[in-house]
DNA sequence: GAGATACCGGACACCACTGTCCGGTAGTAC
DNA sequence: GTACTACCGGACAGTGGTGTCCGGTATCTC
């Protein structure tokens, strides 16, 4: 029996299959990689390639979808008025073990223009977050915005590329380092 | 005239083929990065594919060959007596990026024998010289080899992920946070 | 000079992924 | 109830890369 004809939900499932889409995307980035191939994500959905096609055209653009909501919840962290640079630096460190793709989606389509977008909202969050920081006296005025964007891309990049296991060793070391680096004079 | 019968020069070729392959990756390499076709680096060597697979068996025995002497120079860095751990980032930060591709491989292979001895090669140089800038003060007691591994990889990281033109400035401000971090306290 | 040997080069078969295309079906209008 | 529309799903062809296999050639031996 090769596979009776699937129910067909016809017009109007649009919505749905989106959300499906990216629910799959979420997680079979996160376990395989964003190089998964996208056929795979496809079937977690219970879609057809046809949709995930005319849904999302190509793979940044599907992964965008799928980390716009990672931004979200950073930039929810920043607006809350006592939260710190190091909070935003444990929610990235989170979120790069959570997922590996969202690193490499920013780190590796510097040109499209929803990937730039998305980290231009980080840097938003890290001059914010700087500013507060300096002001209360946390933080030393020799701290530039970009200084903080490196250490983030940095810890990012050291936490994807890590064991599993050697991860959380590593968020502290890198915690105590920046600390010390970002400290007033 | 499709390319007339190629030259052939019979037995013994062995090593000058050995030597092309590696001289013609360490280029390939550099210029496309670590997953570069290895079709274009027998064309570039002017071998066939079967010699180079006949010498190395997969891509991550071809890169470890190329990366080799990369290693060799830092530890030759190392040891002249008065070179200093900023040395060593200096001379990691250059490699990062002159070829992105060593920093991938030792990446991307921590499993592999040959990659993970390159990068146990430079834990050792690390140590060293870690030592020798605590020994002369100019280095806190309480930074761990577990932390300058940490530094560098992040610093290649940042450097190899990032476009050519903001890699200087990203060396310059890596530089100063960590001397920030490892400073005696 | 002839035969044997060892190694070379590149054609080719294989594989995985992408993205398109079209027959089919649910819903909608009348 | 019937005809129409919009959208769905998955088959399929195209593409790019890997690694093997074998006919061919230079060198060596006798």
């Amino acid at each position: 029996m090769p596979a009776e004809p699937k129910a067909n939900r016809g017009p109007s499932a649009g919505p749905d299959n989106r959300r499906a889409l990216i629910a799959a995307a979420r997680e079979v980035f996160g376990e395989v990689g964003l190089s998964a191939p996208l056929n795979s994500v496809a079937k977690r959905a219970g879609v057809g390639q046809g949709s995930l096609y005319r849904h999302f055209p190509d793979r940044v653009s599907l992964a965008v979808a799928v980390f716009d909501d990672n931004i979200g919840s950073l930039e929810e962290l920043a607006a809350r008025p006592d939260s710190t640079l190091n909070d935003l630096f444990d929610a990235v460190a989170a979120q790069a073990i959570a997922s590996t793709a969202l690193i490499d989606l920013i780190s590796s389509n510097r040109r499209d223009p929803g990937a730039e977008h998305l980290a231009t909202r980080v840097t938003g969050l890290a001059s914010i977050l700087l500013a507060r920081g300096q002001s209360s006296g946390l933080i030393g005025s020799q701290v530039e915005t970009d200084d903080v964007m490196l250490a983030i891309a940095m810890l990012a990049f050291a936490i994807s590329k890590a064991d599993p296991d050697e991860r959380a060793d590593i968020q502290t070391r890198a915690r105590r380092m920046f600390r010390a680096a970002f400290a007033p004079v």
